[in-house]
DNA sequence: GTCTATAATTTGATAGAC
DNA sequence: GTCTATCAAATTATAGAC
């Protein structure tokens, strides 16, 4: 309990070292050795700690996995027209994501090389309930005709979409517009406005 | 020249197995071993043909990042309306993403993992320049209001994330949504209407 | 708990026969 | 060109002192 609160704990040190490299490097670029230096101690510690590579790797990749699913529950519980509530969340997300800008391609990446770590972890929670009433409250505001129909997991998926991918392929767009980092940030954080808006307009009626 | 049509040399069983491995497993998480075995010969072959798995691995993403950019030309030239264009542009590219679907995210992965490799290649080429002149042509469109205002960078940004990124992300995806691969296929092929149709509703003026 | 030293294993690369 | 055998380096993991 009050564990939570001590910052500086050798295991604690060892969980963000790691984090930090694996986020970068990925579960079979991050060297041990590396992890054990930004966390300031040896590596035999780290098998002290965490009996292996793939265990302390384990550890990191579930506590980042409820990291990266929205909490649609907030938005789900407010009385605000769905449009509202849309704008609000593709906000909340692109904040979330341009702090944590590794964190959604590093997850995407390892759950591709190792699907089976996922279903683990998310077979028969509450994930899907979450979704399904989100996907409800369109369906209802389609058939009073306050927005345009669409098939709402395609819905879901275009706002998912936008507020990801361009943080994703920083580096890529970065390339091809010949930007430097501070400039590119800039435009990301329009973003917000701009695909606010994009969806906004797809959906009047 | 001729060599382009021989399909079963050596080197080419090479590059054939070498591509397969790397997309799937990235430059660290390949297995020399793994690319003589798929390619049916020995490791030592590799370094005969390949001096290392470096220049090997540089020979395949070379290859393709080609691929993987759009060719826009086609539909830049063509004299349809711009609804027209880009509606064109999302069959064809989910499409090739469908049919190459490790291949987005093998080359954000290494490009995030090393923007200077991508860096040598994109600069200075034509590619900015054909992003260019389809982003005049938006412009023009826009002016003359025949689709809604929107930054052109933005617009061209959104139309991407919509076609890569449910490909990306469709282990995740299939994890929350519980559904075996086939389903899953026929929803992304759902989406070159559906992406189709947002854009188009949110471009209507 | 933390360290140094070292073992054990993996894996990229090379030598040399055919 | 292709193979077997082997090396050398890198990297994970452990033993044992403090």
């Amino acid at each position: 309990m009050a564990e939570a609160l001590e910052l500086s704990t050798t295991e604690q040190k060892i969980l963000e070292a790691a984090k930090k490299v694996f986020i970068q490097k990925g579960l079979d670029g991050a060297r041990l050795d590396e992890i054990a230096n930004e966390a300031g101690i040896n590596k035999a510690l780290l098998h002290y700690y965490f009996k292996s590579k793939e265990k302390l790797f384990e550890k990191i990749f579930d506590e980042m996995i409820g990291k990266l699913l929205p909490d649609f529950s907030a938005i789900i519980e407010s009385q605000n027209p769905i449009e509202e509530k849309i704008e609000f969340f593709v906000h909340k997300y692109i904040d979330f994501v341009s702090e944590n800008p590794q964190l959604p391609l590093f997850m995407v990446t390892e759950i591709n090389r190792n699907p089976q770590r996922m279903k683990d972890l998310l077979g028969h929670t509450q994930n899907f309930i979450i979704l399904q009433r989100f996907a409800f409250q369109m369906i209802t505001e389609m058939q009073v005709g306050r927005i345009k129909s669409f098939n709402p997991l395609h819905l879901m998926l275009n706002i998912m979409s936008l507020c990801i991918f361009p943080i994703i392929s920083k580096p890529v767009i970065q390339a091809i517009l010949q930007l430097n980092e501070a400039d590119l940030n800039i435009i990301l954080q329009q973003r917000k406005e701009e695909v606010s808006r994009f969806i906004r307009e797809a959906l009047r009626p």
